[in-house]
DNA sequence: ATTATCTATAGATCTATAGATAATGC
DNA sequence: ATTATCTATAGATCTATAGATAATGC
């Protein structure tokens, strides 16, 4: 049942994209082998030859989902449609596609160094792209409101994503909005 | 080995708030029955004729978590108060004693409706909490201000607690708090 | 008699590995 | 000959239950 070394590399890939998204749904932790592999296609066997360890897949996953968040927002060049498009209900509703730090933050504090230091640059990665958003003077007070305003993204969408009543977390995500959008101007 | 009522509802207790600690620490999937009756001191059979299920046993102690956040942030009066403490690094270095909307919000998703419902009604609390002792005019702007205010201080706790660099963790909890105070005057 | 707790264990699930298979790559 | 994949299974861990124990509560 062996394939062609290009075949094998597409497989590698399709597991890749796959576990990076099925882990952000369901938590690199709480998601097992059998369900990773499935998502791919493929028996568990197969992930575990391809990357030799859960640990392992984990760690490109979360560099797959990051280079992914990289991608998805290059194109954003001015703060008002970032925030819309990060606060948005689609966004919310599509935690397998969306922000990985907002999917990953939670298990942080329990991963191995090589996924938080993986995480932690790509908190970095957003920081840099929104102080470059910004129109503060200095650049000392433009790294300070991206910081505050990615905080601010990211516990709107968790917050929008965990409570239990629509209405409620359509008003987390429009006020988080609002106040973004107002410091914005100021 | 029959105990008092006196001593079994003691140890009901005691168990309530190890597990709520020791689930806001390691999350509540992530942590054992095992680990959770070693925390109180007991074997994992008497967890189970306490509560019956560990479902049982996380509703309780996810609302033992929201009493006592309510309890310990029931003397804050003031934005500045509240902020200070919340993005503090004492309040980012324990998170086994702090926030349980911040500590658990990630796992909501995945949680059962009535674990969900109780942090839901946990959000409104400090959503209306942290309202009350907003300055703007009408009541809406009051609320949004207070929804954003939240958005930022668990987005920033969270944020602070994952990434893997205590320089950037602190700078993450002075520029969000610096942030909120600055929205808070004008 | 009732019951809070403990011990032992069942059954499910999860990560990981060994060995077989079958087609590629040299 | 090498190797990507699959099958079968080992070993650990996790939730849950049955039955024993021993002291309370009526």
């Amino acid at each position: 049942m062996r394939v062609t070394k290009q075949q094998a590399a597409q497989n590698r890939e399709k597991i890749l994209i796959s576990a990076a998204s099925l882990m952000r749904e369901r938590g690199i932790a709480s998601v097992g082998m059998d369900a990773l592999a499935e998502a791919a296609g493929m028996t568990h066997g197969s992930l575990y030859s391809q990357f030799g360890s859960k640990e392992r897949l984990a760690e490109e996953a979360v560099r797959q989902a990051l280079v992914e968040n990289a991608r998805n927002t290059s194109d954003v060049s001015d703060i008002g449609t970032y925030v819309s498009r990060y606060l948005s209900r689609k966004h919310c509703d599509a935690p397998g596609d969306g922000c990985a730090l907002a999917a990953l933050v939670s298990e942080m504090p329990r991963s191995s160094q090589t996924i938080r230091d993986r995480f932690t640059h790509g908190v970095r990665a957003m920081i840099e792209h929104v102080s470059g958003l910004m129109h503060a003077r200095s650049a000392r007070q433009r790294d300070d409101a991206a910081i505050a305003a990615v905080a601010t993204m990211v516990g709107g969408l968790v917050l929008s994503r965990a409570v239990n009543d629509d209405k409620l977390a359509d008003r987390i995500l429009s006020a988080t909005r609002s106040s973004l959008k107002a410091s914005a101007t100021s």
